[in-house]
DNA sequence: TAACTTCTGCAACAAGATTGCATTATTTTT
DNA sequence: AAAAATAATGCAATCTTGTTGCAGAAGTTA
């Protein structure tokens, strides 16, 4: 069995070809990914499946949801033991105006908020948004 | 002059009725709106009226955008003094994930956010999703 | 009043996200 | 292995949010 097959049962997804390929895509890239990206590189998939795909990976906790503020939806493999829900281990995401790109910043943890009387955190989402590495380092040659 | 005409003077607006309309409405609510909370408010108001209206709030800085991480843009009043866009004035946004409300929490800045060499920030958005203090005391009656 | 600027309402569009349904593929049961 | 059940896929269609173009109404200025 390939590692990406394993990599899927380890998470309880059934492989299918697309899943295969779709998974494979993703972890080939180091920035989070839009659907659209996604439909765009598998041109002649369907959109519903790579939307479904996607859908289930998230579902599955394989890969987890990014809202950069762009409006549009970004997907990146979790980090092993990556619980996507528990606050202590989220990360924080950059999102770079010039290249567009979204990054995860796994290293870099969100650090702790206090919060009023009377609410209850479960969940915190921190986008930085600004110039990242590879464009600060063009623009400066 | 009333107040909320003072207030659109204050920030170059001009007044017309839906603006003012709008702004009271605002001002009204404690929580941040989206469109199309507007929209079934004034549900005899065109569409596009009200977009563009809170478009023009948001462009003389009297509103300030809210990217809350469901999609879905949100508007608020800025606080006095708000400079929405410099990252220090930056404040956190709670999204109640019960009612679905999101909240400005005006006190409560961003703290500083350690950034992997060659990232340069511009712009920070923090939103702590989870149970509102009015969803966790109706729930603990 | 005429000329001009601004605001409003309608229609239309675009992109992203999502669903329904029929078809195909896969797995389970007999 | 065939039948039945379950799951995945492909296509069409829809919804929502956000947005633009344009014509007419309202308000301003000369």
């Amino acid at each position: 069995m390939k590692n990406l097959e394993i990599i899927l049962e380890n998470n309880q997804i059934k492989s299918t070809a697309m899943r295969l390929l779709v998974l494979q895509f993703i972890l080939s890239k180091k920035t989070a990914l839009s659907l659209s990206q996604l439909e765009s590189y598998f041109d002649n998939a369907d959109r519903t499946t790579i939307y479904r795909t996607i859908k289930t990976f998230v579902e599955k906790e394989l890969v987890h949801q990014i809202d950069d503020g762009t409006g549009i939806t970004k997907y990146a493999i979790c980090e092993e033991n990556c619980h996507c829900e528990i606050e202590n281990d989220l990360h924080l995401h950059f999102h770079c105006t010039k290249c567009e790109e979204t990054t995860c910043l796994t290293d870099y943890k969100i650090p702790k908020i206090n919060l009023p009387e009377g609410f209850i955190a479960e969940n915190i989402n921190l986008v930085v948004k600004g110039i990242c590495e590879k464009c600060n380092n063009l623009s400066s040659i």
